[in-house]
Formats: C-alpha cells, sequence, structure tokens
DNA sequence: CCCCTGACTAGAA
DNA sequence: TTTCTAGCCAGGG
C-alpha cells in the first residue's frame, strides 16, 4: 500500500453525507497536489467499503463508469444531479 | 529502464 | 466553445 492510497483513502472514508469532493482535492487533501488522475485509478481497483460516489470531477462532472448509478446514491445522500452534473 | 494508459486538471491556442 | 499540451501518480507490458 503506497502513501498515496494510503492517505487518499482516508480523506474518502471521511466523506459524510452531503458531501462532495473533486478527484484533485482528494489528492491535494492527502498531501499529492496534482495526483487526480491516481485518485481515478484507485477508485477503480477499490471494492467497496469507501463512500467513491462522493468523489466528482472537476466542476462538479460526473466521471465514474456508471454515473447513472453515482447520480442515485448521491440522490440518497440528499444531493441533486442535474445532466450529469453536481450543482 | 522505457513507453503507454487512465473514474484528472488547469491553462494555452 | 472546442482542442491541445503539460503535469501529476499508479499500473501494466
Amino acid at each position: 500500500m503506497t502513501d498515496f492510497e494510503d492517505a487518499a483513502l482516508e480523506v474518502i472514508a471521511r466523506l459524510k453525507p452531503g458531501d462532495v469532493v473533486t478527484y484533485g482535492e482528494v489528492a491535494a487533501e492527502a498531501g499529492f497536489p496534482g495526483a487526480a488522475r491516481a485518485v481515478g485509478s484507485l477508485l477503480r481497483k477499490t471494492g467497496a467499503d469507501i463512500p467513491w460516489w462522493r468523489v466528482v470531477g472537476a466542476g462538479g462532472y460526473l466521471r465514474s463508469p456508471d454515473p447513472a448509478r453515482q447520480a442515485r446514491l448521491l440522490a440518497e445522500d440528499g444531493i441533486v444531479v442535474i445532466d450529469k452534473r453536481v450543482h
């Protein structure tokens, strides 16, 4: 487990219902500013156990391979998603 | 070690 | 507005 993965996973695990952060914010918060891509790679291989749906792309755009599913999960958190974007 | 890809971004053209 | 480029980190060939 790399330092990056360890820190990034913890940042995401701390997210509460209603919270939405971008890949870049997670990376910066984890101490690796600019490593937004690595966050995506991490979520891709990481199974459940973390609120991955609360991580979106810059501008609130849903970048997950299944935007519809992510939008539904966000809705359960009380977050409104319009045209695949969080406002 | 080199090269390419990707749930990314910000800035330049 | 759309397209490119450069930067970043992890992974795979």
